[in-house]
RNA sequence: GCCGCGUUGGUCAAGGGGUUAAGACGCCUCCCUUUCACGGAGGAAUCACGGGUUCGAAUCCCGUACGUGGUACCA
C-alpha cells in the first residue's frame, strides 16, 4: 500500500476558525498514526477574495497549535508548486481532455445570460434553478452552437468558461469514511463550472488534479462539501480513474448557538472563533482569537479532537501524542457539533493546571507587564503562578488572582471588616505588628503561630481575624492561604499592608 | 422548493436488540477552607414523534417532524 497523504487546503481569505483547526487536526493525526505525510496546499483561484497576510497568519496558527506540515508553499516538497494560482497552466489541460471525451463543454453566457435563466425559469416550486440538463440546451454554449461558431469564438478569444456535463439518470456513490454509503441522483446535479473565464480553475476541478498529482491518499474536509462530492468522484471517473481517488470523509460541522459557526458568532456571544487574533486588512475588524483570550495551544487542541470524536473510553484529556496514538476516522461522530465555550474554558483549565508553570509563564510575564507590572524575579514569579494556578481557567486569568503579590491593595472589600472592626481588633493588629517587626525567621509556621498565639492572649477567634488579615493584605476575600500570602510579599511588606489598613479601617 | 447529511439530559457524549441508559461540562446541595478556587460526596436533567419487525427496541425497518449544509465563473 501507498505512503498516507492527506492534506489542508485552506483559501487564504481570512481568520483561520474552530472549524478548520480540527479539519487540519484530524488530518494531522490521522497521517501522523499511519506514517503518511501532511500537506498543506494554498487554494487561492480566487483572485478576487485575496486577502493579505492570510496565508502568513495560517502557517502562524499551524505553528501555535503544533502541527508542522510536511509539504507546503513554506515548507516546499516535491509536489511544488503548492499554490493553486502558481498551478495555473496546468488545469486547462484536463478540462479539454474532459471536453474532447464528450464529458464537459465550453459556455459562453455571459453574468446576464445567467441571471436571465434563473430570472426565466424560477418558480414557486423551483426558486433557484441550476445551469443543468433541464436548461443546457438552451444556453449558449459548444452544445447548442454550431460548431465552426464555437471555433471562431475560441478564436476570437471569446469569454468562456468550461462547464462538467453532468449524465442524467445515474447514481453517483461512494464510500464516506464517516457517513459510509452516500449516494446522489447525477440528474439532480448541476453543471458546475471547471475552469473560469479567467483561465483558473474552480475548486472542482482543481481539487481533483491536485489531489491526483500530489498523491492523496485521504481527502478530510467539512461537510459543506459533501453536496458537491458527486462532481469530484465523477471528474475522478473521467480523469484519473475511480480506483486512483481518494478516501474520504466529510467531517462533522462545528455549530455556533444560531447554526453553523461564524465568525460573527464570536463577537455575538463572546467568545473566540478564530484560532488567533486576525486582523482584515481592509476594514481593519479585529476578531479575537483563542490563543490572545488566554489559551494553552495543548488546551485548544484537545478540545477540538473531543469535539466530534472521541476513543470509547472515558479519558478526555489528549496531549498530541495520545491522540496521534488513539484517533481514529471511525469513531468520528456524524452529526454536527454544538460548540460550548463553558467546556473549553475548563479544558484550558485543566492544562494549566497539569503543565508545569514554567511552560507558560513567558506568556503571563507578558500580560503582566501590558498591564504595568514589571517582572524582575522570575524565581519569585513562578511561585506565585504556582499558588494561583487552580482559580485561572485562563491564562488572562492570572493577573487577577496574582496582582496583590505585586502592589499594596488600593482599596478593601469594607462590608466584610467594617462590622467586625472593634478596637480589640485594633489593638490586636497594632501588636502584631511590633511582633512581626522582630520576627526573625519569617516562613509560613512562624508567622501563624505568632498570630495565633497572640488570638488566644488577646481571646479573640482566629478565624475572624485571619479573615481580616486576608482583607488587609489582598484587598478582597481572595486567593491562596493567608500565611502563604504573608511569607510571599515578605516581612516589611506584610507589615506595611497590616499597619497601612489597620489605620484605615480605624479612620473610617 | 429541491438535494444531501443528521437527531441519546441545556452542551459534549458512551452504549448499536434484554443495561438501574456510562462519563464530562454547566447548574443545585453538602463537606473541606471562617476567603476565592482546587478537591470530595450527593442531586435535578436524556433516547424527537408515529407506525412496524420482535417474546423484548435508545438500538433494526418505514414514514413524519425538526435541525443543518448545499443549491455561485466562493472556497
Amino acid at each position: 500500500m501507498s505512503k498516507v497523504r492527506v492534506r489542508f487546503a485552506p483559501s487564504p481569505t481570512g481568520g483561520l476558525h474552530l472549524g478548520g483547526v480540527r479539519t487540519v487536526l484530524y488530518n494531522y493525526l490521522f497521517a501522523k498514526k499511519q506514517g503518511g505525510d501532511f500537506i498543506v496546499r494554498i487554494e487561492d483561484t480566487d483572485q478576487t477574495r485575496f486577502v493579505a497576510g492570510a496565508e502568513d497568519y495560517i502557517f502562524n496558527c499551524l505553528k501555535w497549535c503544533g502541527m508542522e506540515p510536511d509539504e507546503s508553499p513554506l515548507h516546499g516538497g516535491p509536489y511544488a508548486p503548492y499554490r493553486q494560482s502558481e498551478r495555473k497552466e496546468l488545469y486547462r489541460k484536463y478540462a479539454e481532455q474532459l471536453i474532447s471525451n464528450g464529458f464537459a463543454y465550453y459556455a459562453f453566457d455571459t453574468p446576464e445570460d445567467l441571471e436571465k435563466m434563473r430570472n426565466d425559469f424560477k418558480t414557486a416550486e423551483n426558486p433557484s434553478p441550476q445551469y443543468d440538463g433541464n436548461v443546457r440546451m438552451q444556453m449558449k454554449n459548444s452544445l447548442t452552437l454550431p460548431e465552426d461558431e464555437v471555433k471562431k469564438l475560441l478564436a476570437e478569444n471569446a469569454r468562456h468558461v468550461v462547464r462538467i456535463k453532468m449524465p442524467a439518470g445515474e447514481t453517483i456513490s461512494f464510500t464516506d469514511m464517516i457517513h459510509h454509503e452516500v449516494s446522489f441522483d447525477s440528474s439532480l446535479v448541476d453543471d458546475k463550472v471547471l475552469l473560469k473565464a479567467d483561465g483558473m480553475p474552480t475548486y472542482h476541478l482543481a481539487v481533483v488534479v491536485d489531489d491526483y498529482l500530489m498523491k492523496i491518499t485521504h481527502a478530510f474536509r467539512g461537510e459543506e462539501w459533501l453536496s458537491s462530492a458527486p462532481v469530484h468522484v465523477l471528474l475522478w471517473k473521467y480523469l484519473f480513474g475511480l480506483d486512483n481517488m481518494p478516501q474520504w470523509a466529510h467531517l462533522p460541522l462545528i455549530m455556533g448557538p444560531s447554526g453553523k459557526l461564524s465568525k460573527r458568532d464570536g463577537a455575538k456571544y463572546g467568545f473566540p472563533v478564530f484560532a488567533m487574533n486576525w486582523t482584515d486588512p481592509k476594514t481593519s475588524e479585529l476578531t479575537e482569537g483563542f490563543k490572545e483570550r488566554g489559551f494553552l495551544p495543548e488546551a485548544f487542541i484537545n478540545l477540538l479532537a473531543v469535539l466530534g470524536w472521541n476513543d470509547g473510553t472515558e479519558q478526555e484529556l489528549y496531549s498530541m501524542e495520545e491522540l496521534i496514538e488513539n484517533f481514529s476516522m471511525d469513531r468520528v461522530h456524524a452529526a454536527g457539533a454544538k460548540f460550548d465555550f463553558e467546556k473549553a474554558k475548563w479544558f484550558n483549565h485543566e492544562w494549566i493546571k497539569k503543565l508545569p508553570v514554567t511552560n507558560y509563564e513567558a506568556r503571563v510575564k507578558e500580560i503582566f507587564e501590558s498591564k504595568g507590572i514589571e517582572i524582575k524575579d522570575d524565581i519569585y514569579f513562578t511561585k506565585v503562578l504556582e499558588l494561583v494556578k487552580e482559580r485561572c481557567p485562563l491564562l488572562t486569568d492570572f493577573f487577577d488572582q496574582a496582582v496583590f503579590f505585586y502592589i499594596t491593595p488600593a482599596s478593601y472589600d469594607e462590608a466584610s471588616v467594617k462590622p467586625k472592626w472593634e478596637n480589640d481588633k485594633n489593638d490586636f493588629f497594632a501588636e502584631l505588628v511590633t511582633k512581626y517587626n522582630s520576627t526573625a525567621d519569617w516562613n509560613i509556621s512562624s508567622i501563624e503561630t505568632e498570630f495565633k498565639n497572640l488570638a488566644t492572649e488577646k481571646n479573640i477567634k482566629v478565624g475572624e481575624l485571619q479573615m481580616i488579615l486576608r482583607v488587609m493584605l489582598v484587598g478582597t476575600k481572595m486567593g491562596p492561604g493567608v500565611f502563604v500570602i504573608a511569607e510571599a510579599i515578605g516581612n516589611a511588606e506584610t507589615v506595611n499592608r497590616i499597619e497601612k489598613a489597620r489605620v484605615y479601617f480605624s479612620s473610617h
